[in-house]
DNA sequence: GTCGAGATTGACT
DNA sequence: GTCAATCTCGACT
């Protein structure tokens, strides 16, 4: 049995519910890639929600539309990658088609491939691999060549956890000066989970 | 062509 | 606490 074979990817119909729900309900889910080094995975213990139109801190702001925010226009479940200084950060598309809202996936608890992992990021502790956004992806080797995948499908997708999480929610982090945005309370983690960032 | 900013991280004072 | 790393893309000359 191929081990990436043991899980199964949500549905599209999964990705159309609203932002904030989405972002409260991937908490627990698994995050699965598959490369030719190995497959990695690990459940989703951190995200936020951006809202794009009416959201400051949204790189779709009152939807502008670049070559870099393209994909948020598209149906929700697509991927959103992007670079930020030596990192990169992977969200989830949401919102119907023409709505540019995402989540962002801002840390994961490791289940399959740790080794990979630390071998792609030494670390000392476990709990220090991919306890951030920018972290995450190096672990588990993912770059810009996964912009504008879907989740639907592997080698990168998403599928249902072990269990249901205790969740809680508080302010973003890393947008301070994008106004009132800032004070939204659209983050949401895993309560008491070693791996949320902060 | 040039310049500046950014949803981060890690090293250093 | 401060600050640089490193790169893509939009705005401007």
């Amino acid at each position: 049995m191929q081990q990436d074979s043991n899980y199964c990817a949500l549905p599209p119909s999964f990705y159309e519910q609203p932002t904030l729900a989405l972002a409260e309900n991937l908490l627990g889910k698994l995050l699965v890639h598959v490369t030719e080094e190995g497959v990695t995975a690990g459940t989703i213990v951190e995200t936020e929600a951006y809202l794009g139109e009416e959201d400051q801190a949204a790189h779709s702001y009152q939807k502008r539309r670049t070559k870099r925010t393209e994909i948020m226009f598209a149906a929700p479940g697509h991927v959103y990658i992007y670079q930020m200084h030596t990192h990169h950060l992977i969200n989830i598309v949401s919102g119907a088609e023409g709505n540019p809202q995402a989540v962002l996936i801002r840390a994961i608890e490791p289940q399959v491939g740790i080794e990979l992992m630390k071998k792609r990021r030494p670390v000392d502790k476990i709990t220090n691999l991919t306890s951030g956004p920018g972290k995450l992806t190096k672990a588990m080797g993912i770059t810009k060549a996964d912009y504008g995948r879907t989740f639907f499908a592997p080698p990168l997708f998403i599928a249902e956890g072990p269990k249901q999480p205790e969740v809680a929610c508080g302010t973003r982090i890393g947008i301070d000066n994008s106004g009132a945005a800032r004070d939204y309370p659209y983050r949401f983690w895993v309560n008491n989970n070693p791996y949320v960032s902060r």
